[in-house]
DNA sequence: ATATATACCGAACGTTCAGTCAGTATTGTA
DNA sequence: TACAATACTGACTGAACGTTCGGTATATAT
């Protein structure tokens, strides 16, 4: 690699970063692309060369943090001995990254614009899948090692996105002690729900 | 009440009508005013004339939505005798919302869109605190009625708050009968669990 | 040294869109 | 009938914004 390459890598990280805060601040759509020129003193052709677009360029972002999320995942999930634990686990990693990393919020918003290129469309459904796929492979280890009752673990992974996905909406609003904690309620309740007769489960 | 002002009122459920549609259709960003126009016969001042603003508009239709949904829920409530069969039966009327009135999807857009008058704003909180308010009274009931555990009620409605608010957003792009499944699951998570072990309950 | 590809610049473009306003039509009232 | 209030019109405004494109600078290859 060259040093014409390595300036260009360089440049095309200083933009993604200054992009991102930017994101986080304001927003997906509050953010324009003048505001991300006059951050990094790069120029808008610039970021259009080394970016298609500015739906590109977030989803960048979220790709590496995607990414990111997965490394961190995989250096710690040795720390968790039973799979409950791994699921309080993953509980506080999330709600911790809606504290820290609230690149959610813009994420949120950007999935519920509505125009987006099939090409976007096609690589937000892969990254869908790959959260599903993880949640039911923890589901699936939890019920092999009779920790959870016996299920259909490809539904309860959809039930469980729902519940960090809704918690993560809900979270906006609150404090970083009530995050935390609707996050742990919230696994808590995924566990051992509320009901005391244990009939109702068949209905 | 005379005439101009029957008239008036029937204008301003006509647009208020055709807005709707087209939210549900469309989006609230991607929906314009110039399109209401088309679609009602009506003109742009007119809207103007018995809308604030577009924002002013579109939050009246949730405020209705809302009510009619309260009133919905007040006239049926008695069916069910259980709070089990109640909350089955919110999750029911959730999903069938989903499907038939997906106002929803606009509701969601527009929560996520930043800049809002802090009018919006307030009336949006006052809707959220019935929404919880809701979820805490039924969660009340039914700990009252020894059908629940014994808990934090104002907690556990959060919780369930955001189970709804998630399965609304995965329903998005599931069929019927899977969105169905969906809340109905949910709900028996949320009152059963997934734990064998009812040690994890008190970590 | 020259040619070429890559990296970068920024003014201009085209479009979108919520909101305004000066004026007109219609209905109610004195 | 005259006056006033209410209901309605639609051309226009002004600002925002993503994207493009003709052109320049710089480093590498020949």
């Amino acid at each position: 690699m060259n040093q014409k390459q390595l300036q260009s890598e360089q440049t095309k990280r200083k933009i993604a970063e200054a992009a991102r805060a930017l994101f986080v601040q304001k927003g997906y759509k509050a953010t324009s692309i003048e505001e991300i020129v006059a951050a990094t003193g790069s120029s808008k052709g610039n970021i259009y060369y080394h970016f298609k677009s500015k739906e590109g360029l977030f989803l960048h972002l979220l790709e590496e943090w995607d990414r990111e999320w997965e490394l961190n995942w995989e250096q710690n999930e040795h720390l968790y001995k039973t799979t409950t634990e791994k699921l309080y686990a993953v509980a506080e990693q999330l709600a911790a990254d809606d504290l820290n990393h609230p690149l959610t919020k813009a994420a949120d918003e950007f999935f519920h614009n509505e125009e987006k290129t099939s090409e976007v469309e096609s690589r937000m459904a892969e990254m869908k899948v790959k959260h599903l796929a993880f949640n039911q492979n923890l589901l699936q280890e939890g019920i092999d090692r009779g920790e959870f009752m016996p299920g259909d673990a490809e539904r309860l992974a959809v039930v469980l996105e729902a519940i960090f996905f809704g918690a993560n909406q809900l979270s906006r609003r609150l404090n970083p002690e009530k995050t935390t904690l609707l996050y742990r309620d919230a696994v808590t309740v995924f566990l051992n729900g509320v009901a005391t007769d244990k009939q109702a489960k068949e209905r």
